[in-house]
DNA sequence: CGAATAGTGTCTTTAAGACACTATTGA
DNA sequence: TCAATAGTGTCTTAAAGACACTATTCG
């Protein structure tokens, strides 16, 4: 059977928190069209493979993340499909759009690909022309990203593996651009059921009364959610 | 640049309500693979057609929505993507599917195609054996489909133009497979804002006091959300 | 009349937000 | 000591759920 021949790729929208901002990694295209513009990471889907290891393969290349076990503080998502005939000048593309949350673990963001990645304040990449329909694919992933604090436990994801509630609490501040209670946070994560497990340890570093840490729990999803 | 070529295809999950059921669009396919076997209504994107005007010309060819006026009272958002090398063994297939929400208006369901469409009880869907993945898009269609109307006004789309409160109810009790108390859920529909608007009209058929109409208001979304 | 459905009022429980207060550290 | 952060308690308000009650129709 005869059909439209379409090239395939993934775009990758992945978040994370360092220097007290949320940062979005971006690269420097060093071809036509859009040669040095910014645009997300991304590429072609290999022939036999499927789309969700695309979308991670293609996360590992660019972060280093997912070669050791770190591969288990990352989430990855499929976030949307976006597949405008003139999206691309150059052929019919369908993009596969993927969300990422990433802990800012190993420093090294320089992919095996000689473009150049970077850490990019989301609030930068917002006023910034993206290559592309990119800069659409970062407000749906942020949208998505926003929502998602408020149903699930992925704020953790952001952090550590042992984290204190005011390191969570951080996550739902800078990802909302919210200030939050920092009282009524800490109750309302303890009165969730699962959300997070005391380790008994303590930390000592900053000023003030040393905080507990904890991990993630069992859960996944939050009842009743965090409102924004 | 050289690129693996894709076949894309659009599949639909489109919901109505008929028989005091929630049923799903089906029709059964006249060709292998899974010839004579039931499937979600779909088809090839065209090669200079936007993503969702080509889950929008599907939709019109097998249901006749959207050749009228009625394109109005259609919800069509997309759902996710389904790229598994596997999912179609013809060839490299990648099917990026659409939800819809319908109001039962005009009968006729037997579309363009030569191929016969059926509205098939949700319930029912979900224990037959749909070709490819279908089977996991009307899980996942469902799911969004409940998701969604906990936080939006799309329960009215499901609706004609003009409804009772009674109708609203009868479509999350349907969705969600639960019952509701009518007393409670007419209280938290009219105190929210802009969700339905009185039209001053009254029913008259069934026995019982005569209940009045409202037609869907400004909002989209819901604050608070009406919860499962 | 009684059955059925529409619609209102009221009480209890749960959760959110404001904010006073105590606890424990470093400088 | 004070500044800073962690953590608890308490009050007020909003919203969910249970359910008694009234309203209006048809048979």
């Amino acid at each position: 059977m005869a059909f439209p021949p379409f090239a395939v790729t993934v775009d990758l929208v992945v978040f994370t928190i360092r220097d007290d901002q949320l940062c979005v990694l971006t690269i420097e295209r060093g071809e036509a069209p859009f040669a040095g513009c910014q645009a997300l990471p991304g590429g072609f889907v290999l022939p036999d493979e499927d789309l969700a290891a695309a979308a991670a393969r293609e996360l590992a290349e660019e972060t280093g993340v997912g070669k050791d076990a770190e591969i288990e503080r990352v989430h990855l998502e499929q976030l949307g499909t976006y597949g405008d005939p003139t999206r691309d000048p150059r052929m019919r593309t369908v993009s596969v759009a993927y969300l990422a949350f990433a802990a800012q673990l190993s420093e090294p963001v320089a992919g095996t690909d000689a473009t150049a990645a970077q850490w990019m304040p989301v609030a930068t990449a917002l006023t910034t022309s993206l290559a592309f329909d990119h800069g659409q694919i970062l407000v749906d992933g942020l949208e998505r990203a926003r929502a998602k604090l408020e149903y699930t436990t992925l704020a953790a994801t952001f952090c550590r593996d042992e984290f204190t509630i005011a390191d969570l609490r951080h996550v739902y501040e800078l990802v909302w651009d919210v200030t939050i209670d920092p009282r009524n946070f800490h109750r309302k994560v303890l009165a969730s059921e699962g959300f997070v497990e005391p380790t008994g340890e303590h930390t000592s570093q900053a000023r003030g009364r040393p905080a507990q840490l904890f991990t993630l729990g069992e859960a996944t999803q939050l009842h009743p959610p965090i409102r924004r």
